[in-house]
RNA sequence: CGGCCCGUAGCUCAGCUGGUUAGAGCGGGGCUCUUAUAAAGCUCAGGUCGUGGGUUCAAGUCCCACCGGGCCGACCA
């Protein structure tokens, strides 16, 4: 009986993880990871929801691996590593989908159509691909507990969240405002700023006109201030206008008129000028000037010029138009000069009744109208067409209007210090987000834009009296009356009132929150807190880890933290890893658009999810983006695995024909070769800087070394053992590799989970004890005895060395095979261990040292010298080979015996007979026959192959060996 | 327009706190070893380390400017 079950010869990585896959669930490895640790510490993970309502991609892959590598890692470590998952419901995205299979084009359609079905509609939808989603985390191996996932539309979920908006109202930092948003007049809705992240939202080079209009001082209309916008539609709405205190302005005189603008701005003037004085912006202040349309009702400060932060002089005139609800900057002056806003426009983006002359015009086509009016009244200094980056609405492609509007706000901006000084505590990978992309995400912080004016949401759990406007901000559902049996999502909730103290009757308002207050709001409304699970929570707050890609920095990290500080003063996490994006093969973005998106399943059906795993870690640093394609992984990470399972397979292969016994104690560490000893050290040395990188959250330098320890055991370990592995009996060599390949899957558990479970097995099969998945073991623990750094150093000289001799042979033309009388080593001392070991690798008799001179780099010289032996020794070696080729193609595996018929010329035959013994050894030959060049082969000998062998012809006839051999590996000797 | 990241051999990328002749993989040319065999190793490419300054005894590695590419943002949370 075997002691490994032998390998195939080529392995399938997709159908080895498919079956790994198939014996985790039988053999309920995941749960039983989770069942051995219940009592441990726990090292905690939020899962970041992910929106079912689409397919996973390739992109989702990527942070999954990662998020995976560092769980299975610290419950290696003997860490509780339960990771929940949860689904992420609520939303636009939700909403546009269904509107997309309803055909339904606007909310007024929607409202048509039924908000009760519309959200029922919803919440089906987005757990349309969840199935899908849970076949692609499962195929990965990313473990995430998906029974229990918590889902952002449960009404426990909900009452944790109108809990959390309680608390925050009562700080005071739950306020309704009036601001500005851009906003679709077509679906007549604002949009957030995720759907203006939406690819084509922005479009650069659209044109727009640029008028360059005269405000005529009330004092001197001989006079007038220059003004530019793009925007004309605004201007039946001004209300004053802006200048920069501190900027250099001057009056010129042009003709018969003079005009007034920044110094910096004068080659918006056309045809020739005269400056007639200078002066900052803060003499300006005050000025009142003849207003362009008589609509707005009469006001004390209006019209007038103000000085204001805002003002450039980038480009206009330096004097900004100030329209009150059309622009951020705008509404905040109007506010700040106490002045009454009112809009010329309604939501329809058409002028009101009022704006007699364009009402009932849309914005857009009221332009050229407005340009023409101002031009017939001498208004119009110039007029151009101007190309800019202009907002679209992505679903409609109608422009949007930048349009003031009554939203609730979170004032996050009261606690910006808290959130800067706990992000500053947060462990960011790669570091630079930190201080970056998050740092200066919040120092820019503006308070948080909360309500959405749609259905499908978490509605505001606010509460306003019709009577008195008392305002309510409702906290749980008992406080409504209510039990947990409810679906408080709209229309239902929208029927509950309130009695008010007053005796009025107080109805909610009607808005949704932004879903990714929902995200934000996890740590503690999975667990429906703090209504259960306070001990729970606690002792899960923060997290240790978490992990999503770059695009969530203004997205969950801040949700999460933004809310962890206004709640309980605390950050929500303490590590954050966060990859980068995946490209296409040229590095485009990948969209459904370009039609380079890559089928994830495609892409595990042909290289494996190891592979593709091992690619992710391994080929860029975080941080960087990932060039992916099939060929690219396959390249690289397959290749890499493929060269660790070889490695495997030559184990398994030699320790079966050497029956050798892995229950056996192996000689001692310090008695071994020192080949033994030498990788024995690099494992430890691997060890070390695994657990140090993966400490940091480094996933990137934890494989690369495993990668060049891998390298190092597969190529000069096993190249220079090979004698070793086929003729010993002390089992030293098997019993190294064996701890070699077992620790190499324990270091690679976190990050290949198949490959290193399928190799555990393999390699503890023969041995006492129960070892149900390298899932279950601890990682390797450092072994400082172990390390022999000495020893590292020498062996990569001697390497060199070993470079540097075939280098030499290479250019004598004398080939490695043929063996030499010896060599002679300057300027480093080296044991004899190590003599022997280059010496055999670089085939001469001996290694001769010459003690260390005053130089410092060592170097080989060879003795190129033929003695009759070595020609024979060499011939010997030429004919080894050619029949252990002749016995691959023959199909002989290793061991199985074999008859030889060999005609040659003089010289090779006898260095066969000379070699007999050693002949027969190597290529497991139970008899040798020398015949005549030109006899016909023997009875029962195929057809004889002819070779050359350093020039000398000889005909091979090989059969395979009749008697069956008595067992055991065949030894030389 | 702003922020961030990247710009190292034909291609894809490593190069930690600045220090001897700047590395790997792939492709291509040459060779070698070998029943781990549709595996592996060696060798060749003579790379202005994007450009120009600066700091330093010393810079791919730190600072500044610029050029090129990518991502994000662009009044929004």
């Amino acid at each position: 009986m075997p002691v490994f079950e032998p390998l195939p010869a080529h392995v399938r990585f997709p159908e080895l993880e498919e079956n790994v896959l198939a014996r985790w669930g039988r053999e309920r490895i995941f749960e039983r990871s989770l069942e051995q640790r219940k009592d441990a510490r726990p090292f905690v993970f939020y899962e970041g929801p992910p929106t079912a309502n689409g397919l996973p991609g390739v992109h989702h892959i990527l942070a999954r691996s990662f998020k995976d590598c560092f769980l299975r890692y610290q419950q290696m470590l003997g860490r509780r590593v339960e990771r929940r998952g949860g689904w992420d419901t609520h939303g636009l995205p939700v909403e546009l989908e269904v509107e997309r299979s309803l055909k339904l084009r606007s909310k007024q359609e929607i409202e048509e159509f039924g908000v009760e079905e519309f959200n029922r509609l919803c919440r089906a939808s987005v757990m349309e691909y969840i199935d899908e989603w849970e076949r692609l985390t499962g195929r990965i191996g990313f473990w995430l507990d998906m029974e229990h996932a918590y889902r952002t539309y449960d009404p426990s979920y909900i009452e944790s969240v109108w809990w959390s908006l309680q608390q925050i109202h009562q700080r005071g930092w739950l306020y309704r405002g009036y601001r500005v948003a851009p906003y679709c007049p077509r679906c007549q809705t604002s949009l957030s700023s995720h759907e203006l992240g939406q690819p084509g939202a922005y479009r650069d080079n659209t044109p727009d006109p640029g008028v360059t209009v005269r405000f005529r001082l009330i004092e001197d209309p001989g006079t007038s201030l220059l003004a530019w916008t793009t925007t004309p539609w605004t201007l039946p709405g001004n209300l004053a206008l802006a200048v920069g205190a501190e900027i250099p302005y001057v009056r010129v005189r042009q003709g018969d008129e003079r005009l007034i603008l920044a110094r910096g701005r004068l080659d918006v003037l056309d045809g020739a000028y005269e400056i007639e004085a200078e002066f900052p912006g803060s003499e300006l202040v005050g000025l009142s000037y003849q207003r362009l349309f008589p609509y707005l009702s009469e006001q004390d400060r209006a019209w007038k010029v103000a000085a204001a932060d805002f003002v450039s002089t980038e480009e206009g005139t330096g004097i900004v138009h100030t329209a009150g609800a059309y622009g951020e900057d705008d509404l905040r002056l109007c506010q700040e000069l106490g002045l009454e806003v009112r809009h010329t426009v309604g939501l329809d983006g058409r002028f009101l009744p009022f704006v007699e002359e364009f009402a009932g015009l849309f914005v857009k086509s009221a332009d050229p109208v407005i340009s023409d009016d101002l031009r017939r009244r001498g208004l119009l200094y110039r007029e151009e067409t101007i190309l800019h980056t202009y907002p679209f609405c992505w679903r409609c492609e109608t422009p949007l209007l930048y349009y003031a509007l009554d939203s609730w706000f979170i004032r996050t901006t009261a606690v910006k210090e808290a959130l800067l000084r706990h992000n500053a505590s947060v462990g960011w990978v790669p570091s630079h987000i930190r201080d970056g992309r998050m740092g200066n995400w919040l120092e820019s912080l503006q308070d948080w834009n909360l309500s959405r004016a749609r259905y499908w949401g978490t509605p505001l759990p606010v509460w306003v009296c019709q009577s008195c406007q008392q305002e309510r901000c409702v906290g749980s559902f008992a406080e409504l009356g209510l039990g947990q049996d409810i679906d408080p999502h709209k229309p239902f909730i929208d029927g509950v009132t309130l009695a008010c103290e007053c005796g009025g009757v107080m109805r909610r308002v009607p808005e949704v929150i932004d879903c990714w207050y929902d995200s934000g709001a996890m740590p503690f409304a999975q667990w429906h807190y703090p209504f259960e699970n306070q001990e729970r929570f606690q002792e899960e707050h923060p997290a240790d880890y978490i992990s999503e890609a770059l695009d969530q920095t203004r997205g969950w990290f801040y949700t999460l933290l933004a809310e962890s500080v206004m709640l309980f003063d605390q950050p929500a996490y303490r590590n954050v890893v966060v990859p980068s994006l995946v490209v296409d093969d040229k590095g485009r973005k990948m969209s459904k658009s370009r039609g380079n998106v890559i089928d994830p399943w495609e892409l595990l059906g042909e290289t494996g999810a190891d592979a593709l795993r091992w690619w992710f870690y391994t080929t860029v640093t975080v941080g960087q983006e990932y060039r992916i394609s099939a060929q690219r992984v396959a390249e690289s990470a397959l290749k890499f695995l493929n060269v660790l399972w070889n490695t495997q397979s030559f184990l398994v292969t030699y320790a079966n024909l050497a029956k050798w016994d892995p229950s056996q104690t192996p000689p001692d560490v310090s008695a071994r070769h020192v080949l033994d000893r030498w990788i024995l050290a690099r494992l430890a040395q691997t060890v070390d800087e695994v657990r140090l990188s993966l400490d940091r959250f480094d996933a990137h330098s934890a494989c690369r070394a495993i990668a060049e320890l891998v390298d190092e055991a597969s190529t000069w370990y096993l190249r220079c053992s090979r004698p070793r592995f086929r003729g010993t009996t002390d089992g030293a060599a098997f019993a190294t590799l064996h701890q070699v390949l077992l620790d190499i899957s324990r270091l690679m558990a976190p990050f290949t989970p198949f490959v290193a479970d399928a190799m555990y097995r393999e390699l503890t099969s023969p041995l006492p004890g129960s070892h149900l998945s390298v899932h279950l073991e601890m990682y390797p623990e450092p072994d400082p005895s172990r390390l022999d750094p000495e020893l590292v150093r020498d062996m990569a000289e001697l390497r060199r060395l070993a470079e540097e001799a075939r280098a030499l042979r290479e250019a004598a033309g004398v080939p490695t095979r043929q063996p030499l009388a010896r060599a002679l080593v300057e300027g480093v001392d080296m044991s004899a261990e190590l003599r022997a070991v280059l010496a055999q690798e670089i085939n001469v008799g001996e290694v001769v040292c010459q003690p260390a001179t005053e130089r410092g780099r060592s170097s080989v010289r060879l003795d190129f010298e033929l003695t009759p032996e070595l020609r024979q020794e060499g011939l010997l070696r030429g004919l080894v080979r050619q029949v252990q080729n002749l016995r691959k193609r023959s199909g002989l595996n290793p061991g199985e015996p074999a008859d030889l018929v060999l005609a040659s010329d003089p010289e090779l035959e006898e260095a066969a007979s000379a070699g007999r013994e050693l002949l027969r050894s190597q290529c497991f030959l139970d008899t040798v026959l020398t015949l005549a060049w030109d006899l016909p082969m023997p009875a029962g000998f195929p057809a004889p192959v002819e070779v050359a062998i350093q020039g000398k012809r000889a005909r091979l006839g090989l059969r395979p060996g009749i008697e069956p051999r008595g067992g055991g590996v065949h030894q030389t000797g």
